[in-house]
DNA sequence: TTCCGTAATTATAAATTCAAAATTCAATTT
DNA sequence: AAATTGAATTTTGAATTTATAATTACGGAA
């Protein structure tokens, strides 16, 4: 029964990361397979499957606890996090109050070629509004160099906790044709406050942005 | 050697919370014992001292990993996370972000009976200033209660992961005399903007009351 | 004497084994 | 027939063992 061979050689991340990934993607998923919210984590099921012993199985799990993905229950395992409406609610309130702080510290702190870079970015989105696929990876690009030029490693973890669990009721999914619209005007104000680098007009663009796109959402 | 004695019966928690509940502490203590912020942190060393496997020594250490107060280097064991300046700048501009948007909620959502709770605590903290580990107890409960009043229960993980962070560097501590005055000024502000329900002025006297706190630490 | 390579030692990562707790199912008693 | 108790099975939690990787030290050659 050794399911557990060696795969590719030369890889750079430890097994439980490697495992952690997997879980995600697969909680992520969540079609029709196991693994729906509220559903039990069943790790001897999982291990055997990807032929590994339960001891990465469950660090990687306890990763994916601290994370909000999965919840613990003593001596009962792990389920996956159900997120209710309010939850979500929450959560993307979060997000907005995070995102727009970063927002406005880019307004400030961004140095020129910075700018220049979201400007870049920007002006990709401009021209993606009839690819959706990539209207909505250009999207994210945008978001995560704003993050980077706002510079604060905490917060880009919150951030990136508060995704994985959207990504959970999975509410965010690809944009309607109508919003992808209204969603590149919200861009384009955020963009101009953060070139006349105007801290408190680019937080409140931002936070309009993530909130309009709650509504979309929900 | 044993010294893992069952304790007391009728004890909820897993082992490996207990474990890292004991690390934090002890990376918080910081003193001139082991365990600094950048020390290598012995498994073999840590379990045999606590009287215990190295599993669940393990597992405590990757959920400490996520919550960043450790950094695991692959094959290489796990460190203490060294929090320079600017990451405690960061940590207290989170904090403070997170905290005001919290008092905005409260004064929006607060039952009467939350108003009151809250009140009441304001009182206990009006009578201790002549007692600076009261005063430092009540603070910290006052901020409680109004994150439960906020009723968000992500934002209160993340602020309970910052409050980790930044007990490492320890620049908390306990109030200094003069601060005290200081800080209870701050909370009358608070409770007031509380008490007329009014989100906008709790979020500004909430966030000037976290950095007021940043500079008496720093 | 210095540098490179190899072997030995040491520590981490993973697997396996062991123990304890919880759930389920069945049997017996009321 | 229903309910309660106990035993068996299932599953989590922890310890131990095994394997793998990295670092260091030692030796030989340049």
């Amino acid at each position: 029964m050794n399911a557990a061979v060696p795969h590719d050689r030369l890889k750079p991340r430890a097994l439980y990361e490697e495992v952690a990934e997997l879980l995600r993607q697969r909680i992520f998923k969540a079609g029709q397979g196991d693994m729906e919210p509220g559903a039990w984590i069943d790790e001897l099921k999982l291990a055997a499957e990807y032929g590994i012993s339960r001891t990465p199985l469950r660090e990687a799990i306890k990763v994916l606890a601290t994370e909000g993905l999965v919840t613990m229950k003593l001596r009962r395992g792990a389920y996956v996090t159900e997120v209710n409406d309010k939850d979500l609610r929450d959560v993307f309130h979060l997000m907005a109050v995070l995102e727009a702080d970063a927002a406005g510290a880019a307004a400030t702190q961004a140095t020129e070629a910075q700018l220049q870079e979201l400007e870049a970015l920007h002006q990709q989105l401009e021209k993606s509004t009839n690819d959706r696929v990539k209207f909505f990876n250009v999207n994210e690009a945008f978001h995560l160099k704003l993050l980077e030029v706002a510079n604060n490693r905490w917060r880009d973890q919150m951030v990136a906790d508060l995704r994985k669990v959207m990504k959970l009721n999975r509410a965010q999914s690809l944009l309607k044709a109508g919003r992808i619209e209204e969603s590149l005007a919200e861009h384009r104000a955020i963009m101009a406050a953060l070139n006349q680098r105007d801290p408190a007009t680019a937080q409140k663009a931002m936070r309009a942005h993530i909130e309009s796109g709650q509504e979309a959402a929900g």
